[in-house]
Parts: C-alpha cells; sequence; structure tokens
DNA sequence: GTGAAAGCGCTAACAC
DNA sequence: GTGTTAGCGCTTTCAC
C-alpha cells in the first residue's frame, strides 16, 4: 500500500486538494466543518505531506535551523541546556510537519559568520533559532540576516531589536531568590557572574542586585567574583570568595555549572552545605539535582522557550505589525538542599 | 538572476538533460569528451542540483537520521552521550554534503515502531543511524528494517546481524579495568549492573567477571547490584551494597552516571574516596569530571563511533560483498582520582 | 550512448 | 470559501 497523498485525503474529505493544502498549512478561509472533515480523513489515512514535493512547490523548505555554541569547541558541558532546546524545537517543529537542523558553531572562530552564512545558503531553511550566547552577538546575528532568513532569538539580553525573540525574566527571578537567601538570614551573600559574552546571564546579575536593595542589603564588589559558565570557573570562583576574611554565608552562582563548581571546593574545603554555606545556582540541569547536596535553583523553562521559538517560524504567530515579538516565558524557583538557614 | 537549472547546464553543454542528470549522478554510459564538456558546463554556471527536486523525483533524500533514546522521556540525564553521537554524526554528514536529523523517541511506549516508521517515511532519510540501547531492540529495528532504508547501529550488543554496526571494546576494556582495580590491592570489588535493555553495557558486566579471573579473584554475587544506568539507581544500588557485612573497597559501576549515584553515596556516609573506597565508571561523560573527586572511567569514543557510522552510510564504505561491516573502535581508561590502593 | 516524455506530490495563481 | 490548472526541477522509463 502506498503511501497517501494530498488526492486520497481530498478524495475522502470530499474536497479539492487545494483545501487539503490549506488545512494542512494552516491557511485562513476554510469553513470550520471542511477543515474538520479533512483533518479527520488526514487522521484516518494517516497522511503525511511529503517534505520534498512541498520544498519543491513553495521553493521554501520546511527545515529549521537550530543554532547554537559547540559544546564540542570547548568543555563547556551544560548539555543539558542543549538538549532542552532541542526537545522544544523539535516538538514545535513537528506540530508544524517541519523538521529540525541542527547547527553547532564555534563563535570562537574568525570565520564563523561565513560558515554559517554558507551553510544555511545550502541548506535554505525556512527559518533559524539562534540560542544565546550566539543570539546577542552581532556577527551572528549579521550572518543570519545576509541570508535573508526568518529569525528567532533566544535569550538576546537587553538589545532586543527588529527581530523576534523569546526570553525569560533572568533579572526578576534572579532578585527572588537573592531575596529567598536573604530572607534565610544570609546578609554577606556572594554572586558568581558567568560569561560575560553571555548577555542574559548578565541579567542575573542585576537581579541579584536588585534583590540585594530589595532585602536592604549593601552591594560589596567583595563578594562578587566573574566566571566563564563553566564549573572549572566556579570553583575557581568560590574558593576566591572563600578565602576572604569576611567568607560569604551564601554563594548565588549565575549557572548550575559554577554552583556545581563551588559545591567541589566547599566539599573539598569540609564546609558543611547548607549548613556553613548555602549555594543556589541557575538553570536546573540534570547535574543540579546529581550532586550532594541537590542544589537549589532555577528552573529556565528551555523546553517552552525553544518550542516557542519554532512555532513562531513555523505558524505565523509572530507579533506585532513589524513581525516583532518579544516573549517572555517566566522562570520559577527550585529549592532543595543546598540552601538553608545562615549560620548564627 | 535565479539559480540555474539542468536545462541551462545542457543548453550550454548542446546534450539533454538527461545526461546532464547521468553526469551529476555519476552514472556510466557517457562519453569521457561529453562528460567533460557537462562538467565544464556545471562548472561555469556554478549549477547546485535542487535537493528537493532529486528528493521527489527519486524517492530519497540527502539527510541522514540519528534515532536515540529519547533523553526527555524519563530522568536519564546522559546528556554528554547523545552530543557526542550527534557531533560525531554531524561531522560524518559534513564531510558528505549531507545533513543531520535528530530523532530522539521513547523505546518505552509501546507504538515507537509504528511512529518511527511514519517519520522515516516522511523525512525520506537516505539513511539512519541507532544509538544504543535502540539499536539491539528488535521492535526498533524491524520498524526502519520495514522502511527499507540502509541503517548502521552503534553498539548493538553481540547480536551482530546482517546489518552494519559501530562498536567499542566494552568487554575487553572493562576487564582492563577490574585488572587495573585488583592490581591496586582490592579484592572485594563490586560491580553496578546496568540497564539490562541495553547489551553492550551487558557485556561491560563480563568484561567485569573475566578482569577478576584474570586477577585471581572470586565471583561473588553478593558483589552485584543491578541498576538502570539512572543516577539515581547507582545511589540505591551503592546503598546496598556499602551495607553489606564485608562491603567491597571497590565500586565499578557500568556507567558514569550510577558512579556518580555510588559517589554521593559515599559522601553521605562520610566514606572516604577513594581512601576507604574505590570508585570507577564507563563513559567518560562531562559529569565524570564536574564531581568530587573527578571520577576514573573508561572513555568510550562516541564521537568517532558516530563519524563513522555517517560516513558507511553517505559514501559507500561499507564492508564486506554482504554490504556488512562490524566495526570496532576500542576505548582506553582514564585514571582520575576516585581510585586508589585499597585500605589496609 | 543518448534523448523524449511522463510523472514525483505538492503549492501558486487565479477562477468561480 | 473552494476548485482548477499549471508548473517546481529533477529522475525514470523506454525508445532510439
Amino acid at each position: 500500500m502506498p503511501r497517501p497523498t494530498i488526492f486520497d485525503v481530498a478524495k475522502v474529505a470530499g474536497v479539492s486538494i487545494k483545501t487539503v493544502s490549506r488545512v494542512v498549512n494552516r491557511e485562513p478561509n476554510v469553513r470550520t466543518s471542511t477543515r474538520e472533515r479533512v483533518e479527520e480523513a488526514i487522521a484516518v489515512l494517516k497522511y503525511r505531506p511529503d517534505q520534498s514535493a512541498r520544498n519543491l512547490a513553495s521553493h521554501r523548505s520546511h527545515l529549521i535551523g537550530l543554532v547554537y555554541d559547540d559544546p564540542a569547541a570547548y568543555d563547556m558541558p551544560s548539555g543539558g541546556y542543549i538538549l532542552d532546546m532541542q526537545q522544544g524545537a523539535l516538538k514545535g517543529c513537528r506540530s508544524a510537519f517541519s523538521e529540525l537542523l541542527i547547527h553547532p558553531c564555534d563563535f570562537r572562530k574568525k570565520n564563523v559568520g561565513i560558515e554559517l552564512k554558507e551553510l544555511i545558503e545550502e541548506t535554505r531553511p525556512a527559518g533559524i533559532i539562534v540560542a544565546a550566547p550566539l543570539s546577542n552577538m552581532p556577527k551572528i546575528v549579521r550572518a543570519i540576516d545576509a541570508t535573508g532568513t526568518p529569525c528567532v532569538r533566544l535569550s538576546p539580553g537587553n538589545d532586543l531589536g527588529k527581530k523576534c525573540s523569546v526570553s525569560t525574566n533572568d533579572r526578576e527571578v534572579s532578585a527572588e531568590m537573592t531575596r529567598y537567601l536573604a530572607g534565610l538570614g544570609h546578609t554577606r551573600i556572594a554572586f558568581i557572574k558567568g560569561n560575560p559574552d553571555h548577555k542574559a546571564v548578565a541579567n542575573r546579575f542585576l537581579g541579584y542586585q536588585d534583590g540585594l536593595k530589595e532585602s536592604g542589603l549593601e552591594f560589596s564588589e567583595n563578594l562578587v567574583a566573574e566566571g566563564d559558565n563553566s564549573c572549572g570557573s566556579g570553583e575557581a570562583c568560590a574558593e576566591k570568595l572563600l578565602k576572604r576574611k569576611k567568607p560569604p554565608t551564601a554563594i548565588f552562582a549565575a549557572n548550575d555549572d559554577m554552583a556545581a563548581g563551588a559545591l567541589r571546593v566547599a566539599n573539598r574545603m569540609k564546609i558543611d552545605v547548607p549548613g556553613q554555606l548555602s549555594l543556589a545556582g541557575f538553570d536546573d540541569i540534570a547535574l543540579a539535582r546529581q550532586v550532594e547536596p541537590a542544589l537549589t535553583t532555577i528552573r529556565q523553562p528551555l523546553v517552552q522557550m525553544a518550542e516557542r521559538a519554532a512555532l513562531m517560524l513555523t505558524k505565523n504567530n509572530n507579533g506585532d505589525s513589524n513581525g516583532n515579538a518579544h516573549d517572555i516565558i517566566p522562570a520559577v524557583m527550585k529549592i532543595r538542599e543546598s540552601t538553608g538557614r545562615a549560620p548564627e
């Protein structure tokens, strides 16, 4: 039995192929009852549009590109981050009968822009999702722009510009975490900043400062260290912070990898967590639950963010009259075992 | 200027489109002089065949599918495993001007087979790479077979069958690790088995037994526990093992996630690693370097394995006269901080 | 060896 | 709101 075509669906539904096409492509001007008949026929026949035929006829592809920082390019093992994005993007693509093409790329290479442009021109995706921190890098965004491909940026930081974006409330929820730590009685709350290339992560630092202020706590540069999002940098920062004459009783790291690094240091220095030191991260990657004690962190809704981005690209959900949309999907706190009341 | 089609090339070369097609597809029955004329025309016009049109007419594509167990389907956070495979597959695909389509799927669902078959029929990939443990599951392999798509299996265990595969020497290197632990003076070396669905992981248990024998050590069921590859199951197994009246002085887990779970237990029970207990894993995922102390483990060459698989599918490198090939890429031991001499 | 014609399954433009 | 018709750029027959 050959696989059903649009003609088979049309016959079963008693309509023309054009109407089937309209339903499949979610075009307007189809009566609801007609649409339902067609949808039923599609379900009965298990019809799946042939991508090659669509692409050929429409001069577009139904591929969505997902561009992100290549985890193999350096020792940045936030695999969960990427997998979550893929999962969300895949979900969005499937619901629109599109396919996902993954494009890890290393922004440290001088010619990333050219490589990316070539890659896009070769595969002609219908749209591109760019993950942070690439989403806030001019050379990356310009390269995509040059191909004329629609693009949605994930967590581009504050420079929203003309393109669509999907972000989370990094700043607000970071303030919330800081207030939570203050509420536990901590007065010396340190912060480990992330990779400065990553603008959205920088917002977490601003949120930390907001939270301090809202809790009536003084901000001090002595309680801040700058990492690069890696676990190793978290270790280095924690060591520096904990060696201070007045060490912090709580450390809030801009991501979980760095928080995990800080935890390693605490274990090594025989500092009890959360008895003597509270530790909080951001992202809620799998690692947060695998370390001992499990990390209090903030769950970034990456899956939903990426799904939303894919939908913006595949449906025509994208925003205002200029085709702009800047969605915010809120993050939520996950209180686990690594935070507790401040020591006496 | 619109991009040139096969007609433009035919006109410039003074031949029919069929001849151009023959040249492009490296088919026989073209006079050398004709072929050269066509090739020159292609070069002059910078002609690139339109993939969609090719795919539509030929019912094939230049896509390679990578099928693996969906990490979102359960709490199995071995993200590094998947990312490494993707990286390798991507590398192989690029060198053959093909694209990679990722297909996470949940083998626990009753209708995975049907879903997978539909997905393949929709995208019509030129080949499929199936990761373990899916690669040793009849219902998965059969579903792919039913589509007639060429397929390379990654670590399918011992049931090699007719299809191509790429594996590592799980058994031999596990024996090596066991001998290494024995060489450190350990006589009660426990083993945490992995998910029994995963045949290649089962080979690691056989290797453990080989290593014991080669070291003159007695095998005992009391020193074996069965997990499911997850970090949590590693915890449960380690607890069971360490509560024995004669607890082991070394634990070898069939993967790093479970070894990390065992490490959590040791930390909780204030058992010094590696002073009182040595711990070894398998895979060398990022987590192995992020925990404290860093795990002694075995580096599985996943990147190369997946790259090899992609090349088998894209070039015609695949093996013997029956189109079979069963490549083995050896794994190597990574000795870190979690193993040391047996306590007195 | 080479070519002509007939689709592949869909979308686009326009008719009704 | 819905249908008709003509391609999209290529591969496949099969004839020469």
